[in-house]
DNA sequence: GGTAATATGGAGACTGTCTCCGCATACTTA
DNA sequence: TAAGTATGCGGAGACAGTCTCCATATTACC
């Protein structure tokens, strides 16, 4: 008897199923074509129905919000699997790399966000929450372990890398922020 | 023989009347209704045919941006006639206080411009500049005069404005910001 | 005033949004 | 396993917003 709710039955399998999939369609195509992508042609790439589109994310604003949500979580998810699975270093690279590639779904929603909505502030404070407490525990596990200096500041890498895609003009900042990870790593090691 | 382009002839009176018109409805739209209002609503509003107003601005976007430096420029224009007419710290003042108005449309039109442009960057360098230039010009008069202090930094005080809108939640901002200038402005007078 | 150039505006084709509801499916209970 | 029922599905279609086309009206120039 472990019902979620006060009353009800187990929620069905292809809810669940139709949500992630249109999740995962949508924040495709508004990495490609832009927020403003046409809702219908999201869920007909999903394979669904635009009801059922609308049955899970009633408004565009929503829809956004749950893709920014889900890519700040799946980092965090991250984090927590790479801490675990691989050496401090490797783990902080392996993630700073990740991090950059959610930079640019980030680029796209965010401003759209704050055209839409009455009050974003909520979704931002909770995944600037989210990625601080993921690299300070990066970090922290880095330095305990020697590979970096007691005196890195973790937020200031996050910066460095979301600043690269503010300046940069052309689209290929994203190879620039890669290459700056490396920089960022080995300018954090300890003094020889 | 005073022709503005290289060959033509002067452009139509009714033409420059409703281009004119267009961007002032389309101000107190957007900052009314958002950035998403009708534009047929728009066009309606103005009097005009839809037809008018898509020949004039062919884009959302040209019509957002067009917007924009309008009022940047309207901006600017006051200070020159504010430095013609009135003593340094009034002038100071005056303009400050307008500043605060035109932040409400920046607050609207910017985020839009950043989810629909390909490289919006032009427009804030642009704007960006006349405002620096705007209150440079003041600033150092009001110094001249001996009505501020030689070590005001001219941006800080813009910056300090445009920053009780982005933290502040309620939406009375604007009366904060109205009280900061006099704050402002007693701050920078010389130490007595 | 006559004429060519230019601008107007609204009808209408098109695209995207969102709802409604008959039908299908997955969970439950026996 | 089968019946019963809550739940979810998806597409037809009403509606709203975008943008174009062009017959008509207005303007600048001579």
């Amino acid at each position: 008897m472990n019902r979620s709710k006060s009353a009800g039955r187990k929620p069905r399998a292809d809810a669940q199923r139709n949500r992630e999939r249109i999740l995962e369609v949508a924040k495709l195509a508004f990495t490609r074509s832009g927020a403003n992508t046409s809702l219908d042609d999201i869920a007909k790439e999903a394979g669904v129905g635009p009801g059922t589109l609308y049955r899970h994310f009633p408004t565009r604003e929503e829809l956004l919000q749950a893709v920014y949500r889900s890519e700040m979580e799946k980092l965090a998810a991250a984090e927590r699997r790479f801490a675990q699975d691989m050496p401090p270093m490797e783990a902080l690279r392996a993630w700073l790399l990740l991090f950059v590639d959610a930079i640019e779904t980030k680029q796209i929603i965010a401003p759209a966000l704050n055209t839409l909505i009455g009050d974003p502030k909520k979704v931002f404070a909770d995944s600037y929450a989210l990625m601080h407490e993921a690299i300070r525990a990066l970090v922290k596990r880095a330095i305990k372990s020697g590979d970096i200096r007691k005196d890195i500041e973790p937020m200031d890498l996050l910066r460095a890398l979301v600043g690269v895609a503010h300046v940069t003009t052309s689209p290929d900042w994203q190879q620039s922020a890669k290459r700056l990870v490396d920089i960022l790593i080995t300018g954090s090691r300890p003094i020889a």
